[in-house]
DNA sequence: TATGAATGAGCTTTCATTCAT
DNA sequence: AATGAATGAAAGCTCATTCAT
């Protein structure tokens, strides 16, 4: 008469449960709820990624965030950072080395690539969720975009002042398109897929440096 | 003397009040509602972008819109489909039109960027909110942007077989570096800029087609 | 360019287009109204049939309703007005005759069983939906409801009285148990099914007057 | 001097706070919230009944309920689980017992009705509610609640068999009748009425195994 | 450190009702 | 008489955040 009912629908709790068994447990640290945010943020969407399921993925309660996080937000923050880390100090130092343009223009697409490739989910993020960032925080990422923009750019200026760029193309618009060219990349690049970082850094490289038609195909 | 006293109590009606002012008071339908939601969801993110929101930039209640829209995500796939129609059929046209692989190539760009251009928000929604669609339109959608890419995809290799095009560029990754290059102006782009879309696209084709290296810089 | 795009969803304006051409197009009337709402209320529930979902099985506009009925609850009422209205007097005919009790109980059931059998949607709502009565109606209800029972009830007595019923059963007990038995018909009782109400109507007579038990099994 | 100024904004917290104190605050949980719930949903109606109502009834915001339970249809769906568990078996256990067919009845009919007083509320929704179940979970009740009725026609029928119970009556019609008799306990019995369970379900034994009649009324 | 539990604000959606046309 | 359109209130549900344990 006062038997227990249960009802075949997972109930919240016994999900909790039995997802703990398969989980590594690894150690929580605010590394590891980025990391892993950063997979599920890429592939569902920032604002449609509950603490509930990052929490879920790690194998602990969301509470359990809170104690590495300050909240949601932070996260974001994180891994904007994270991209613009490694991205903008190798650049820098392509910008200011002693080579010819075109070397300078090789390596930083090879370079753009690169971080692109490996780190998918975060740039991926990078460039669809900034408009959940506010404050001076959303100000302070737009302005260290512009300035990478700016390090790309200055190179195809400097192409076109010694004369080895063609000076018909905006520098400007140039750079939007090769940054394009290769921001694209977190659309469709699959890790383990036909072609290494390293090769579509060379496609691209030289479809931006020589483009695809034949120079002797002078009747076009 | 008997000064009313005004407290910080978030003035929501009031702002309502005075937005009806100023509010056009176009006739509501689906078409508004989708260009107005189009423009709040670039903006803010379709996640972030409450049926509130839309409902107070076009001077209604949001249980009106219903009156126009099944719900949502409609919205959004409306979004979505216009992008599709607005896109395929001329770029078919091209891709089977009895040209030189690097004119339909120039076409197709032009094409493109005029889309982009065009349509920047419901480009912008358009290949950030994938994540949003569901179940077989999500599908649909899907497979025929695969098409799409496909008819580029094709231009490059009949460029190659005809051979025009540079034979060393992978057509897929070439592909996919031009789509980028063009998609990536919904990033940047903003009408009444320095150049008019048909200029940009003229640098792009510019830059797809011979590159940025001057020929004679014989010693890269 | 500006071509309309068409989702396949079906909007909810195209829904009422296509309805329009296979419906009867009857003259709206409070009758009408109450008799298709009887349909979904008891088919449905009160609370989960809108009153667009009446008016779209009648081919009008919600709002077209309005010219007819008060309001939501006014349809409820009607509906309980017309179990009463059916049902009170041939009862009280029945208890007032000059008729030996049995016959009485006989004609009752009879009676009731007919009403249950052949206003169902109604007799479904009258014993299911009282919930959503209010006010002074809701206990004007009540109130005619009770005086129903008392009728029969007091056959019940009469028959004890006269010494042809047990006395064993308390009437009010006995009434509540034939007037459960006939009103739960609502929940088995479809038209057209193996019995007439009024074999059904047998049925429960003899159930009611002389028992399951056979006579003879003294040993039971 | 610096008196705080209380306004009269809505003064929902205080109503809450003054409701808290009368609450007793009980330990939440899934057995809880389906107890109270089903005192709301007997009252009220399911669909009338908020899960605003069941919160404030025990104390809680509407969102604490979520922590327990899935939604509001499982609340529903356990309280049907409740009602067949507690009354399957055991009439199963009846069914199948070496007995003469009078005495199952007799005992079918004291479970049924004790079922039936002990979960009132419950036993309410049982009957009343089943339109707002769906999918294979609606399926499922409308199968079980089939097969229970079936165990009490087999008593039934058995009867006839065995040349104790009258085959004038329809075994199925009969069945309706006594499952009526006993389930319209749910409109009017209230604990602690003139008779207690056991009374009620030996007086229908009474009436669904003898009759009303007096066997010598020859003359009906 | 982590959990269990709760809050409160916000969201999408539904719907009875109203009203100008 | 009837429609199209809109309102406003309420509902169910989600979720970031907090906090006692």
């Amino acid at each position: 008469m006062s038997q227990k009912v249960r009802l075949e629908t997972t109930s919240k709790s016994n999900r909790k449960v039995e997802n703990k068994v398969d989980k590594p447990r690894i150690r929580l640290s605010q590394q590891v709820i980025v990391a892993t945010a950063s997979d599920l943020f890429a592939r569902n969407g920032f604002g449609a990624t509950s603490l509930d399921a990052i929490g879920e993925a790690l194998g602990v309660t969301k509470g359990a965030l809170y104690y590495h996080i300050k909240n949601k937000e932070e996260i974001l923050k994180l891994i904007f950072m994270t991209v613009l880390t490694v991205s903008e100090e190798p650049l820098r130092q392509i910008a200011q080395a002693e080579l010819p343009p075109a070397e300078k223009l090789r390596r930083a697409i090879a370079h753009h690539v690169a971080v692109a490739a490996d780190r998918s989910p975060a740039m991926t993020i990078f460039y669809r969720e900034d408009v959940h960032l506010t404050g001076p925080f959303a100000r302070e990422i737009a302005a260290r975009k512009k300035a990478y923009e700016r390090l790309f750019e200055k190179i195809v200026e400097e192409g076109i002042t010694l004369g080895v760029f063609h000076k018909e193309i905006d520098p400007k618009i140039a750079t939007f398109g090769i940054l394009g060219m290769c921001n694209w990349l977190s659309q469709w690049y699959r890790p383990g897929g036909t072609y290494t970082p390293q090769q579509i850094a060379a496609f691209f490289n030289q479809l931006a440096s020589f483009g695809l038609a034949l120079p002797d195909a002078s009747s076009l």
